[in-house]
DNA sequence: GTGTGTGAAACTGTTCACAGCT
DNA sequence: AGCTGTGAACAGTTTCACACAC
């Protein structure tokens, strides 16, 4: 769809734009302005309008842009109008955490195995799921056609687990554990670590 | 310290240098280059000098980087040479797991108070904490010295709570709620939400 | 008048390539 | 030989400003 290469920068930023156009539909509201959506998501509306742009036609002069078909459209460049398959590995505070958010299946990724390495986690329940062991992941990735793998192991196993996960097929990672991995060019990884981004903060306090 | 003007993405990296430079360190390593260091982050040799460049000279040419020097050195620009106060308001699931990571301890990051709207929530145990009410916050913060706000409400409360810790001096936000925030221009907002980056990544996919 | 879409200009960030140090 | 530190070249991103549409 994209003419042009799409730079990663305005691909991260689409979700916030979709996230402030979901609040105000919520709110009634049925056309927005690229200034007033800017200021929502806090960038310039020269910036939105451009970043739209990449993808085709969405507004209408003069008056703004229909929010839910702009939601539509972004849904559907994102690839959001399918349900994604995704597995946690590992069973601990964090990875029940992430089982039992209820924001996932909200917006179509559904969780659909939890896996641990320690057989003493094995069979607990989380959420409404049970911990099964890693010998499983394989079967459970192949069979569910899983998406999506999300690291909440110690930094000391993620390389590990995601070479495991890389060699079943997955091709996107969400990696909480604090440690960069190594994987093939086409895997995506996606970095989630609350202490990098304080230890940024805190250079300007 | 910077003589010249750091730019933000910069500061973003050195969390991520120091993390590999820990593993390393733990790893029995004393001296690193650029080009391994960044094998390790993931980003260019050229990339590391030039970002370190901006804050003075760490290296010895023909040799590299000592490690336990240059992890200081980091700690010190980044200003983790101190304790941080942390507060986290929303004790939910997500509230509970931040309360319990051990991982911010670890890093100096200390979280000094736990606070919820809902008086059902109040009084009940997060980690060695209990949940006060939100009416005792701003003397919290003040009695403390809070830094650093953790937002885990959710996303319809997010602007409201913000506006209160920002009149209470805090000026540093870590925000889980899926909503842009709106503050003074002296107020550093970091934004943590998983579903936004995942809908990222099945652009990919 | 209001507001989009978009080339061009301005700006920011990354990579190159090499002088100089060990 | 190996590696840092850095100006210069290059690439990428944002902003500007305006023709055009409502």
């Amino acid at each position: 769809m994209p003419q042009t290469m799409v730079p990663d920068v305005v691909v991260r930023r689409l979700p916030l734009y979709l996230q402030a156009l979901n609040h105000l539909a919520e709110a009634g509201r049925t056309l927005v302005s690229s200034t007033e959506l800017g200021e929502a998501v806090g960038v310039s509306s020269a910036q939105i309008r451009k970043d739209l742009s990449f993808f085709g036609e969405f507004g209408r002069p003069g008056l703004g842009y229909e929010i839910r078909y702009l939601i539509s459209a972004l849904q559907r460049i994102l690839q959001l109008d399918k349900d994604w398959h995704m597995v946690i590995i590992g069973a601990g505070a964090l990875g029940h955490a992430l089982a039992n958010y209820r924001g996932f299946e909200d917006h179509r990724f559904a969780i659909v195995g939890v896996f641990d390495h320690d057989p003493d986690r094995v069979g607990a329940r989380v959420g409404r799921l049970l911990v099964e062991p890693m010998e499983l992941l394989p079967s459970r990735i192949r069979e569910n056609h899983v998406d999506i793998a999300i690291l909440s192991v110690p930094a000391r196993s993620a390389q590990a687990v995601a070479d495991q996960v890389v060699a079943c097929g997955v091709r996107a990672i969400l990696n909480y554990a604090p440690m960069a991995l190594s994987t093939p060019q086409d895997v995506h990884v996606t970095y989630i670590d609350p202490i990098a981004r304080l230890q940024a903060m805190t250079y300007y306090l």
